[in-house]
DNA sequence: TCGAAGAGTATTGTATACAATTAAATTGCT
DNA sequence: AGCAATTTAATTGTATACAATACTCTTCGA
């Protein structure tokens, strides 16, 4: 059976990614239990504590999500006291998402809680680094095989 | 600002690794997207090729997904035809996934589709078994890290 | 300045995930 | 046999994701 095997192989790479993802998640969720915060709302809100106040577009940009994941993701931020949603008054399509005082003052204490959970991983720095590195590698390529295709759809109009 | 730096890191990481499962989806979606399968319904298919038939239950340990994930997509895969769902006469908790022969017949096309996108992500076989091998090293680890939360909180009841 | 094109956000619909609960069937123990 | 504990699926509720669409506001060209 030629086709199978390198089918597999595949396979398990995307799995293992897939399944890294979902565990990742998992840890960030109970690590960030006492906040009441799950990893997308954490990552949002890492982007807000260095740069807030940020448009939608902004911080959509930065976490490669789009107004349909992030709309209600900020609405139950805002709902929980984290973030409040301002519609610009310079131009009245953008909402900013601006930071409360109350996401202000406990940024130290989530850093903190991450930080020691973040040891627990027992990598060293260039460990995690090199694996970075090839993620990012994987993820180039996969966009790049995007762009062909729709490169490839565009021909396929004409 | 000693702690920033740190939390930084490790979640650029787990960012990483997040951002390559969601491109991943993405890929297989278009990818599949003449035989009308997502990524999860594609693995689910992958296990039942290899192995069907097979309980919702031992589906989803080789999957990591429950009954409440399972459940509405293998609904899903029966109504377009992949899978039928039988109720076990031996034990009438269980329900057995079938193939069906249409489902038999497809295996290679899809099989074959894949297999042309798998070469290009243009890595070998050792990138892809180092990369496999760190992803397993990380998912362990937070495996232990759950699991010794689990015990601590064990103890916190007594 | 008026209207078309574009930009930014929200909404709708579909598909995962997963915790928690429910319901039914089986097992085990007495 | 009879009943409690366990097992297995399904259901419910919440939270992402994302394509496609709608809606509002802004910009830009004639």
């Amino acid at each position: 059976m030629p086709k199978v095997s390198p089918v597999l192989l595949d396979e398990q790479l995307c799995f293992s990614i897939y399944s890294a993802s979902k565990k990742f998640n998992h840890f960030y969720q109970s690590a960030l239990a006492p906040f009441g915060l799950t990893y997308p709302q954490y990552i949002a809100m890492l982007v807000l504590w260095e740069d807030a106040p940020l448009t939608v577009h902004q911080l959509g940009e930065r976490l490669e999500l789009d107004s349909g994941t992030l709309t209600p993701l900020l609405k139950r931020l805002e709902k929980q006291g984290w973030v409040t949603r301002v519609r610009s008054r310079t131009d009245e399509r953008q909402v900013l998402i601006h930071l409360t005082e109350t996401a202000e003052a406990k940024r130290d204490e989530v850093y903190s809680r991450i930080g020691q959970c973040q040891t627990l991983l027992g990598m060293t720095d260039n460990e995690i680094d090199s694996m970075m590195t090839e993620l990012v590698t994987v993820k180039d390529q996969l966009d790049t095989v995007s762009h062909q295709r729709l490169i490839a759809k565009e021909v396929d109009k004409d």
